[in-house]
DNA sequence: TTGCCCAAGATCGTATACGATTATACGAGT
DNA sequence: ACTCGTATAATCGTATACGATCTTGGGCAA
């Protein structure tokens, strides 16, 4: 694996750190679809016993990133083509609430990080990073509606599928997706929540056809 | 608490036992919200040790009845008067794209299983049992638009606000829903799904409203 | 060969033990 | 009396140990 624990949060407990680890690890692609999580591995990686890293797992497994097999081991989750498509449904649905609760609570502050996030990713070529830079610009356009359950369930849904989209996209579909958040950014900053809602709908629509299409997934 | 654990299930794990055991607690009350939950004592009820109790917490705080404070024990959570309206709003949007997907999919057969919950709901006068029988009912109407991770999704919503509602739901408002859940299943039979999407967000929106009535909720 | 069975190794699951952290009670100093 | 610090108890967090379960590979019979 080659992750060196200790250095990421020294203050949290053991289990949170494995968890943070581990779930970087799969987001990262170091730990990929089908691939078996060992606990004595895991805990000697890591230096610590099974227990904390039993508890990492439990949690995962509730994010959905990880399926826990009694008496059988832990892999990484896989999603079939049909979870996937299940999964940006929801989106689909929650996403544009986020956005148009988030609206009337809109400063000019959270335009200027939003934008600030945009300018990042322009200048990203790691895809991994473009993905975390990704999320941290839907964030900050959902962030003010302040519904921290809603946020942490469309976190967890984004995360789900995020690890199977960057191994999809290219270039061309990178530059669509910051043209449509620099608009993005626009609409809501020009006050046109319809419209920004509508291009929010395209925007999460773009990627899921473009897997329909490659119909690329791991194993189901 | 006086649960006896061994009877639940015997097949699963210890841990898992423990969760199922300590969420059916949460939900039928016999732990309130702000209850501390400490592990030795926990562990001792089921005479089991402490470690299946921690990862049974780690489980249900995933679900969102239970917070875990590190190195200070956990607590049965609460929910504020925004929350609950937050989860309400979630549950709003994404119940009704359940019934439209599971729309397609329905059989003579669901439509017979949703009217034999709704008979058993009749004959029911423990509050909790009603809500367990209350979820069915809507499980029955959402589970043929297979849509696993919408489901839970929409279970653990459900499960995180049902607890307080049934503080607050009195005779007359039991009657209003069974009457609602009667003649939404008529209007599914009918094959009219717009008219079951707005009755079934009235059907959710009315306990909603009593909420904030009776601003009925535990320490925030 | 093919299939079944069983033994050995690998891995999981949990009880026990103990150090670490937090809460509580008490007494000294102001 | 009030605050603060310290001792003690309560509780949490994790390492170790060991029994339970699963996987694997080799031997035997059909």
């Amino acid at each position: 694996m080659g992750l060196d624990l200790g250095d990421i949060q020294r203050n949290k407990n053991t289990s949170e750190m494995i968890a943070t680890a581990l779930r970087s690890a799969i987001l990262r692609g170091k730990l990929q679809s089908g691939q078996a999580l060992r606990q004595d591995e895991i805990a000697a990686q890591f230096n610590v016993s099974k227990i904390p890293v039993r508890e990492a797992l439990v949690q995962l497994q509730a994010e959905g990133l990880v399926k826990l097999n009694p008496s059988r081991g832990a892999v990484v989750s896989s999603l079939s083509l049909e979870e996937v498509d299940e999964i940006y449904t929801i989106r689909l649905a929650l996403e544009p609430m986020a956005l148009r609760r988030a609206f009337p609570n809109f400063t000019p502050r959270d335009f200027m990080q939003g934008e600030h996030i945009l300018n990042k990713i322009d200048h990203e070529t790691d895809l991994t990073r473009w993905a975390e830079l990704n999320w941290e610009f839907h964030e900050a356009l959902y962030r003010p509606a302040k519904m921290p359950h809603l946020l942490r369930t469309i976190h967890d849904l984004h995360n789900n599928v995020v690890r199977f989209l960057v191994h999809t996209i290219d270039r061309s579909q990178l530059d669509i997706s910051q043209r449509q958040h620099r608009e993005l950014l626009a609409l809501c900053r020009a006050g046109d929540i319809e419209g920004a809602c509508v291009l929010l709908q395209e925007h999460l629509c773009s990627p899921v056809t473009m897997f329909a299409n490659r119909s690329q997934t791991p194993n189901p």
